[in-house]
DNA sequence: CTGAAAGCGCTTACAG
DNA sequence: CTGAAAGCGCTTACAG
């Protein structure tokens, strides 16, 4: 037996086989106006005896190819899933497929992944990419419809959607300051990779931590990772690890940690493990409430953006424009605290006070 | 300001730009044979300058649109990121790109995902479902280069990649054997979802699981999950908890838990710390172990198949297959065990017997 | 309601 | 080395 190549069917073969013009299969295909039931029973029996299915790329080069592309930074990062989940909920009785795009470790490099989805004549685009130049955006904005998550910076040719991301901030560090935290460091990415322009949502973080620490009297004291976080294999755990390895060695008091992201704050958590604190000598707050972070084993303090809520509120927007909306909308989605155990008042360090409640400044 | 439409260049602007012909534009993209060095030059030029990407679609069509697609059945499990990882850093510098399409909730109904996949034309697919019937597959793999992870059936249209999860089960059942389990359980999805040949990973770790029970005497008892398992909007962590915490219930003494994905380990683990046991108590192994299992928190053993290495492997069969390679390929990836804080001695339950050791059947 | 024809943006033989 | 022409499989006005 040798192996043949197989020829899948085209439009024009059903046409063949039902006995109609190609003109007829595609608007039975597209169920446009305009065909009689009889017509229309011919040409589905036809398509199912022959197996058929249209080629979206084929389809693209006319109309559109029912595809809608996700861009998403990070592979490692478990809150873009959420996203995913709610997107492909929206999307499930529609005639739409999801593609997903990962932008690549040297997503340095420039818009390369979301520009995969527009040389792939996506009927629209959502795209979870800070980096990339409001420029850029904007013009793509209006080749393509597009929704950007996390732009906080409004645009005239796209849609945003992100997270309050200064009320997040916010309620991390009072959650951290009303157990009676008084050191609070927030660990972020590397400096190069959080735009000094306050349009990221690391930005924003960041600048949602200093007002609040200023408000509260306290001074912004940062933990950061290298530049070569993004693209370690690991998804930059070990980095992290380290950078509050060190930062912890050379603490000596108690300390609440408001880290931008959960996989930061996971990091956060294997070096207190590792030196074998208590959550009441290090606290941590994380960021997107993963699924990981309510696992009774991590019980991971974080705030909740509701990732699923996003992905479904992402695709509504960019059917809407699909559909033919021009004006850009701006959504914002409030954020919630999530405390468990890994925030809790704090306690001396050192000469392990077992049970004598010891003197921490209350206020 | 009023928005505009923008159309992008198409390789007839740039040919007329460079003043050359469409086809010599299409070779200088395709680094085909039979360009002079000066109308390269010419034509590169022309392309910055105008900003030219070639439509993806329109390439397909013709030839290739070197897309590489990627079908991953859930979007919650952590082990296909790493899949996901090694392909990419494998593709870094080819031509070609990455697309995934992720299984919908509703993948009982048939081969969905790989479907938008091939109708997207790309130029070869990686897929990782177990549940599409191998007839299908077969016919997929005539008319597009295809690799399978994780179907241990071979075929003749197309190569298949999987780990040894013969080896895989045994080497779980024997490390909670060697610990001192007698006791032994195996914590699945259910039985619907598990086709009954053993074509598939977890009807494997299922056989491989009867197999090594038997021979150490032991008798096999599942835990499964129901079959809205997949279908959860969390990944069904819920589901697993339930059933593995009314497992937790009935039983007395110790019992070791084999989970057949690191996933169902997490539910056991929860299910576990809700009822406040001991790793002796009951000790977990789990299987991919993705990257929170060796999180100090969650300490979880469990057996890793290189999935960053499956990656790189699953792209390099498929570039040789669109390379024109046409007998079919089988590869298997050893297991190995890693052994952490979840998996641990027999210890009785009950009476909290503190520091006294209990006598529990040592052989 | 139905179909013939043009065209989307590329690549592929095929001449020159 | 270079280009004119055909064609991939669809959809879209436009006639009938």
């Amino acid at each position: 037996m040798t192996i043949q190549a197989k020829r899948s069917a085209t439009i024009e073969d059903v046409a063949r086989h039902a006995g109609v013009s190609r003109a007829a299969v595609s608007k039975v295909l597209r169920d446009a106006y305009g065909v009689s039931d009889a017509m229309r029973a011919r040409v589905e029996a036809s398509i199912a005896e022959l197996d058929y299915r249209p080629k979206a790329s084929a389809r693209a080069m006319r109309g559109s190819s029912y595809t809608l592309g996700f861009e998403i930074p990070s592979i490692h990062n478990h809150f873009f899933p959420k996203i995913i989940t709610g997107a492909m909920t929206e999307l499930a009785h529609s005639p739409y497929q999801l593609i997903i795009a990962p932008a690549g470790p040297d997503h340095d490099q420039g818009p390369q992944a979301i520009e995969v989805l527009a040389d792939r004549q996506v009927d629209g685009i959502v795209a979870i990419s800070s980096r990339v130049p409001q420029p850029w955006l904007e013009e793509l904005g209006r080749a393509t419809p597009l929704v950007m998550i996390g732009r906080h910076q409004p645009s005239v040719s796209y849609d945003t959607l992100c997270g309050d991301d200064l009320a997040g901030a916010a309620l991390a560090v009072r959650h951290l300051y009303e157990l009676g935290h008084r050191r609070i460091v927030h660990v972020t990415l590397a400096e190069s990779r959080v735009d000094t322009s306050p349009d990221t949502p690391h930005g924003m973080r960041v600048l949602g931590y200093e007002r609040v620490m200023t408000e509260l009297g306290l001074s912004p004291e940062y933990v950061r990772t290298s530049p070569e976080h993004a693209s370690a294999a690991d998804g930059g755990q070990e980095l992290v690890k380290q950078a509050v390895l060190e930062f912890l060695r050379t603490a000596d008091g108690p300390v609440g940690i408001f880290a931008a992201h959960d996989e930061l704050a996971l990091g956060a958590l294997e070096a207190i493990a590792e030196l074998g604190l208590t959550p009441g000598q290090a606290s941590v707050v994380g960021y997107d409430d993963t699924d990981i972070a309510a696992h009774p084993k991590m019980s991971m303090s974080s705030i909740n953006q509701s990732g699923t809520q996003m992905g479904v509120i992402a695709v509504r927007l960019l059917l809407e424009r699909i559909a033919g909306r021009t004006e850009s909308v701006h959504e914002v989605v409030a954020p919630k605290l999530m405390a468990r155990g890994s925030s809790a008042a704090p306690e001396p360090r050192a000469p392990r006070a077992a049970d004598v409640p010891s003197a921490h400044p209350t206020e």
